[in-house]
DNA sequence: CCAGTACTTAGGTTG
DNA sequence: TAAGTACTGG
């Protein structure tokens, strides 16, 4: 067991003390992950079968990384065995597993944050509420909440204390909001992100002999940033642990930055209550950061009243002071930063990617962008839109979905109508009004129109037959055709191949999103190769791991050597021997939403700790004096959590030459336009009744009844092009027609005013 | 059905 | 400012 030699006093005890319920606080940059992989093997080396270990995180990343560090001291067959991932996976599965007992077919299908907020939405619109006093994202939250506190809609219902609030702030509907949106997800065979959390706690509270079974498997329980964990996860942690309480937490208070989602300090404090001879170790010693960072974010955390008392050090150098950088505006704070770290760079001989900016908000990323562009250094921008989340990829995910479970009344929505197929607005609709009138799911209606009658014309009934017996063969073949070959036959056959196909004349953006489609195929072959050859892998196997994954950055292995930009968040967890820690301004960092109250404030300060120990060699701090807003340049002052650490670990630089310059160019321009443009509009409403008059005296528009396909046309926006497909009657008659220079265009013969040039 | 325009709104983010 | 949505005219 050569690797406890590793360890430092402190990491060794907390890694041999397997038994009985244990608590670690881990400051920043102490070895956590090293602690905790070492715990696992040494339970394994005593002797522990895998089998019995349960290793909760909170990203998929760190997951990832703990199975590989894992698989590399005690090889990937142990590891393997092992339970280990998010919270949200290992429990989905558990749930697949157990899904008859809670109502649940187990291909249920996971909804994510789009889906739900695009459900909320259609409800509200169903109960002709206001969509301004209801925002769908703010009665997602409140839904997100009752479910993290494990209230029922009924409970959410007859609790007058709820009741009252939601009175108070004029959203009284919100119960019946919450349970239509329960029953919707039910009918549709879909849970979301929480019900994951929620239902795994109804199914342990009500089925004594599941929770009896995984009590008895899972003997040993990890869980990694305890800090972050909600009442819901709290809660099947302890009904799990019961048995043996053999758990142990990890985690740093001082770290917590995720409260505004639910994350709740008081579960650290609980544990004590709940395991009152639990063991606590603390880890210390900062192997990362020099003297005068670390000292530097120490001298700011104490300002919070909020923790528990540790005391984090280093035996690091001393270091570089903290550098302070004031700069006039944010464009020229990008410029100035970018500037910076190349001389860093000359000087040192590092890499790109020893270097991160890190922001308070993803916004702040532009002005960043433009000058490391200007210098030509290599950057990548975490965050913002999964490869999962773009357009192109749900609505494909989207017919997966749907061939695994057809209810999903989500993915419904999404492809019914696309590629188009004639299915319009109305006929849906209609069909989620019989879907409600009746109680079952939109697929129980438009596959059986006779026990559940809708108001759909028959036109369109033949319409949803043609793609309703299109899903039932993709359901069919579900284990009969592996997940790759199953889904390149549902992207050929959907429409959706060619439909980008079609556009991808238009520009790079099309050709980008076909080349999207082919990157998730290939990946969905990977995924069929990747395990043992004999090993059969569907697509609802592959919808299983990917509902999941939200992490944009796999299989991106090409050129890493690049800055790291990315919100303060998003970098928990990493480390860069240069961080540059921007935008340091009273009401952005910390924000002006957090200014209420001092809890907010206070999580506020722990972010700014998280940033700080990011940075291993140095870090440099900078804000602008002012900044567009907006569109509007509003000044500012510096952060108070610059004035918050010692002077002693700081250097200020004087301000840029040249600044005053740039402020009165860029700054004042965007004034004094306009002004002349009083005019009331004359010739507007002149030339709109000139035309009128000519559409009247026009008598019957062209083409009505003698169009035919082949036809050539002239169109007065797209020119000349010719007509592929007529379909509709009277005021719905379209001509699908191909105009060489704009592509295929639908087209309404009602408005569309075309010449015929030849038959 | 398509395309242009009027209007609104703006936090951090995992699964 | 920028992006997203709702509305409207052809």
């Amino acid at each position: 067991m050569s690797y406890l030699d590793e360890l430092n006093e402190s990491q060794r005890v907390a890694v041999e003390n397997i038994y009985g319920p244990t608590m670690v606080i881990a400051g920043a940059g102490s070895g956590k992950t090293r602690v905790l992989t070492y715990r696992i093997a040494f339970m394994l080396d005593q002797g522990i079968d895998p089998f019995n270990i349960l290793a909760l995180t909170f990203t998929n990343k760190a997951a990832r990384e703990m199975t590989e560090r894992i698989s590399n001291i005690v090889g990937g067959q142990e590891a393997k065995n092992i339970s280990m991932g998010t919270f949200h996976s290992v429990f989905s599965k558990i749930l697949r597993f157990n899904a008859d007992r809670i109502g649940f077919p187990n291909n249920f299908t996971i909804y994510d944050t789009q889906d739900s907020k695009s459900l909320i939405k259609d409800i509200i619109k169903e109960f002709n509420l206001d969509d301004k006093t209801y925002k769908p994202s703010g009665v997602f939250s409140r839904i997100s909440s009752a479910k993290n506190s494990l209230i029922s809609p009924e409970a959410y219902l007859n609790n007058d204390e709820i009741q009252l609030e939601d009175k108070q702030s004029r959203r009284p509907e919100l119960g019946r909001i919450y349970q239509t949106y329960a029953n919707r997800c039910q009918k549709s065979g879909a849970m979301d992100f929480d019900d994951l959390l929620y239902f795994t706690n109804i199914l342990l509270r009500d089925f004594p002999e599941v929770l009896h079974y995984y009590q008895q498997k899972f003997q040993y329980i990890l869980v990694d940033e305890y800090q972050d964990t909600n009442y819901a996860q709290y809660l099947i942690v302890k009904k799990l642990a019961a048995a043996f309480e053999n758990i142990c937490v990890v985690g740093d208070d001082a770290q917590s930055i995720y409260s505004f989602r639910g994350a709740n300090i008081q579960n650290i404090l609980n544990f004590r209550q709940d395991y009152p001879d639990f063991k606590l170790f603390k880890l210390e010693q900062n192997y990362r950061s020099t003297k005068n960072i670390v000292e530097a974010a120490n001298s700011v955390i104490k300002k919070n009243k909020d923790q528990i008392n540790k005391k984090v050090w280093t035996d690091n150098i001393i270091g570089e002071k903290l550098k302070v950088i004031r700069t006039l505006t944010d464009n020229e704070e990008g410029k100035t930063i970018a500037g910076r770290l190349f001389e860093t760079k000359q000087g040192v001989g590092s890499n790109w990617s020893d270097f991160a900016i890190l922001y308070r908000t993803n916004k702040q990323s532009r002005a960043f962008e433009e000058a490391l562009r200007k210098l030509n250094i290599p950057y990548k921008i975490y965050g913002g839109l999964s490869f999962y989340q773009r357009k192109e990829i749900k609505d494909l995910l989207a017919y997966f979905r749907l061939a695994a479970n057809p209810r999903d009344e989500e993915a419904l929505k999404r492809v019914i109508n696309y590629p188009k197929r004639a299915i319009g607005k109305t006929s849906i609709e209609n069909i989620i009004i019989a879907a409600n009138r009746y109680n079952v799911s939109m697929w129980d209606v438009i596959t059986d129109f006779n026990q559940y009658p809708a108001e759909v014309n028959s036109g369109t009934k033949s319409k949803i037959y043609e793609f309703t017996t299109m899903i039932s063969s993709f359901n069919a073949q579900l284990n009969k055709l592996n997940a790759y070959e199953l889904a390149d036959t549902i992207a050929q056959a959907s429409g959706v191949m060619r439909e980008l196909m079609d556009e991808k004349e238009k520009g790079p953006e099309e050709v980008e999103r076909y080349q999207n489609i082919e990157e998730l195929l290939s990946g969905i072959q990977e995924f069929v190769k990747s395990g043992d050859s004999d090993e059969f892998k569907s697509l609802s196997d592959f919808m299983i791991e990917v509902a999941l994954l939200t992490d944009a950055d796999e299989g991106q292995t090409e050129d890493r050597n690049h800055v790291s930009l990315m919100t303060i968040h998003a970098s928990k967890g990493l480390e860069f021997p240069y961080v540059f820690l921007v935008g340091l301004e009273e009401n952005l960092f910390p924000s002006q939403m957090s200014l209420n109250t001092r809890t907010e404030l206070e999580e506020e300060r722990r972010l700014f700790y998280v940033a700080v120990t990011r940075a291993m060699n140095a870090c440099t701090l900078s804000y602008a004096s002012s900044r567009f807003v907006w569109g509007q340049l509003i000044s500012s002052e510096p952060s108070r959590f610059i004035d918050e650490i010692e002077p002693e670990y700081l250097h200020f630089e004087t301000p840029q030459r040249g600044a005053g310059r740039s402020l009165m160019g860029g700054g004042f321009e965007r004034q004094h336009t306009g002004g002349l443009n009083k005019n009331p509009g004359l010739s507007q409403p002149n030339l709109k009744s000139l035309k009128d008059i000519q559409g009247n005296g026009k008598s019957e528009s062209p083409g009505e009844q003698d169009i035919k396909v082949g036809y050539n046309v002239e169109h007065d926006r797209f020119g000349k092009g010719k007509v592929t497909k007529l379909e509709g009657n009277g005021a719905d008659r379209k001509a699908t027609i191909f105009f060489p220079h704009h592509g295929s265009k639908t087209l309404l013969l009602r408005f569309a005013n075309l010449i015929i040039l030849e038959e």
